[in-house]
DNA sequence: TTAAAAATATAACGAACGTTATATAATTGA
DNA sequence: TCAATTATATAACGTTCGTTATATTTTTAA
């Protein structure tokens, strides 16, 4: 109907997308095949078909998820020049990233599922989490290499547990005390 | 068998012991009611009598959990005096509690799980965190309150997002990395 | 010692789980 | 246009899910 090549590339695409959002709503165990292929208005059939099984999917979630990171750090970077953390910051503990459980950033949602995940998953976890700490290193002020990544780390640390909280909680001012916290500790860390 | 009352309590204990292993290490999708039930050496009907529902019985554990570090925040303050924040890092990102997914901290293991849980349980977190960020916050150098409250908020964040991420990661190297730049930035940011 | 009460076990419910095998529908190439 | 191929849907597998109702065992109280 649509167009030569692209009916099973859309099919794939709606359920990338489908799956993406599940495994970062509920977790990996929250949802089922049956639900994702409902979602993306397909059958458990083109599901298996596309990825061959639940962990398949959950790997080309985990894949595109960090991909949208490693294609974002970059663009803020060009964006914002110097000032790139702090934009950075804003935005990832900032109200729309923090109530946008279905797209959020999948390091957030996702990482607390590696510990359960299978070896060739954690390690596709392993080196695309490598490849955001040197991007975000490489934006760094401090002169020493070593003194960058370290602050890399920790930056990815504060603002993952910072929104991990700021989602679990439920009362709003407590969520906003929290959420400025962390923005200015998350600044303040890298200034050092 | 045992002793008068006591056998029911150590049911009921025995229970609470499996679902917050099992909450803690599969998330509370992954691990079902009977499997909680047969880890402590009950049934489902026991299960119910005792806590209701699943809901109830990670209520339950989440109340323990948090009240674990409610307690052991003060004992490390007595323990280590002044330089309590550099035991606590020390103890928190160290090898012994980073592989202990079933016993850990229940504010790594179970944050990720709060934005899925009833109104109820998370308004039982709300309060047992602002309970644990006003005992860390009092056990800080700064004067002024509201910056120690801040602090005390942003060392839950680094701890909590750096020991996820330390143990979502696989290579060992990678870990140590992570681990003691988390350790270094945690510590770093309490002397500001 | 025995009846009442409480704690636990068993059995069953419909629903959803991940996966496979097979059937149907759509696309391709001649 | 028509057979070959590919993509998707359907049906079924045995298992486990959370929960309820009922049966059995254990404890309590007289």
């Amino acid at each position: 109907m649509v167009k030569n090549q692209t009916r099973k590339e859309a099919t794939r695409r709606n359920m990338l997308d489908a799956a993406s959002r599940g495994f970062r709503e509920n977790g990996f165990a929250g949802v089922g095949v049956d639900g994702i292929a409902k979602a993306a208005n397909a059958t458990s059939g083109a599901f298996y078909a596309h990825f061959g099984s639940k962990d398949g999917a959950f790997r080309a979630a985990l894949d595109l998820g960090l991909d949208e990171v490693i294609d974002g750090v970059p663009r803020f970077q060009r964006d914002y020049g110097d000032g790139w953390t702090d934009a950075f910051i804003e935005y990832y503990l900032g109200r729309a990233h923090r109530d946008d459980l279905a797209c959020g950033c999948a390091m957030t949602s996702l990482s607390p599922e590696m510990m359960r995940a299978d070896a060739q998953t954690r390690a596709l976890y392993d080196r695309k989490m490598q490849t955001i700490a040197t991007l975000i290193a490489k934006g760094l002020p401090q002169f020493d290499t070593q003194q960058q990544r370290a602050k890399a780390w920790a930056f990815l640390g504060i603002l993952i547990g910072g929104l991990t909280m700021a989602r679990a909680l439920s009362d709003d001012s407590a969520i906003d005390d929290v959420s400025a916290s962390i923005k200015a500790a998350a600044a303040g860390l890298l200034k050092a």
